[in-house]
DNA sequence: CGAGTTGTTGAAATGACTCAATGTTAGTGG
DNA sequence: CCACTAACATTGAGTCATTTCAACAACTCG
């Protein structure tokens, strides 16, 4: 099958990337060069924790959760990643390991490269490397900030974070309010927050009954977006 | 003042540090030479939360305390470093903040480098820029884990995890067991753990009296390894 | 020896989890 | 188009691990 992206498409895509950012047109025909451009189902599995790390993975459509499963099958939800998006920067180091999962949430397309190919190509091309730092540095900061969010905020007030995260990613204004365009059950929620389903399930609904969200069936609106960031910065009530 | 260490030893040092592993002697001269060489007392902070991330820290002599304060006054205490560790890898990184303060234990020497200078090494010794990928991939890893076993685990088993962490890199064999060389207050355990000073107060306590450890004033002593071990591990009983 | 730090321990309070029952929605096939 | 099913969501009641607060004990240092 024929590509469906323009190379000018492409090269846009990987531009947008850390990884590829500030880069010339040039290199990134080179890096672009080095990749392939392979379609994906919804559901099916881009990267899998605990195999050898070997590629390195960009979307160009589509989306897909990165998680993680602790040896007792808690599922961890790390992030979801969308198009210009990556997972497996981990390839880059010879003889790593993935430490996450990246599953497809729909159909699409992604481009692949083997991670030997990218740390050569970061060997001629210094930027990619210190754009990797960059990413893993950046990655680094948000891990810390979560880590200590655990610690010390309720859970109440991690979801209210998790889903003004979200809505940064992925949030659409509507007449209403803000939605967060993004298939999220219970449990994907209590998968972020470090929480269960149940304690989502009760806090949302209080939350609504308040006329701060509107929720339902993987679905939820913002109302009163100002009030909403309040909570999510406030001490514990 | 001069240096009290010869070429040769702080040669030895930086080869240590997984920044500089690997690279040919005349780039570690290349790589000092960018160095300075400065003392530092007990409890002087390194590196400060929230500054500009202007400089990259090597301890030579001396250790010190990584750690996080929130918001709310809380600390977390993130890890010990000594001879050979660094930190502030981030100053590689232009625009970038420091995220973590670094405080002196006891009176030492440190090498820090501006981290443009570090940056622009990078630049000409591209396995640089790579080492420190792997470093950050490293930090993150451990991060990652330490953000899943806060999920999952009971604070009984984060408390031996943080332990056995701590036998890695500081024990030392004595005749009844294995003592944990660093001056560790209940209050650092439990920033370290995630937990009260309480809480590690009575775990210790309760693990005196089944005779798996020996437990004091700042000085803990683990005297059935196997068996504490298996703590570690074991689903919360 | 006294003062301050550090550690211990009890009792009470609490936030969040578990379990179980019930309600709701979307999608499937007759 | 409706009924059926499976997945998803809600809610209540009970339980539990951990924290909090407070009082006291032990150690260290000047």
């Amino acid at each position: 099958m024929s590509a469906p992206f323009s190379e000018q498409a492409l090269l846009d895509r990987l531009a947008e990337n850390i990884t590829f950012a500030g880069l010339d047109r040039a290199v990134l025909q080179e890096v672009l060069a080095a990749a392939s451009l392979i379609a994906f189902s919804a559901d099916e599995i881009l990267l899998r924790q605990g195999d050898e790390a070997t590629t390195f993975v960009m979307l160009v459509e589509g989306r897909a959760k990165l998680l993680q499963v602790t040896p007792d099958g808690t599922q961890i939800l790390v992030r979801y990643i969308g198009p210009g998006k990556e997972c497996g920067i981990v390839s880059m180091l010879p003889h790593s390991v993935n430490k996450l999962t990246a599953q497809a949430m729909d159909p699409g397309w992604h481009l692949r490269w083997p991670g030997a190919a990218l740390a050569s190509l970061a060997q001629t091309h210094p930027a990619i490397a210190m754009n990797a730092l960059r990413l893993m540095t950046l990655r680094n900061e948000e891990l810390q900030q979560r880590y200590q969010e655990l610690l010390t905020d309720c859970v109440a007030q991690r979801l209210a974070i998790t889903l003004l995260r979200l809505v940064g990613q992925a949030g659409r204004q509507l007449a209403q309010g803000t939605l967060i365009d993004l298939p999220l059950s219970r449990e994907d929620l209590a998968q972020m927050a470090g929480t269960t389903l149940y304690t989502v399930s009760r806090t949302l609904s209080f939350w609504e009954q308040a006329g701060l969200i509107e929720s339902g069936r993987g679905r939820v609106v913002i109302l009163k977006m100002e009030e909403f960031e309040a909570l999510a910065a406030a001490v514990p009530s």
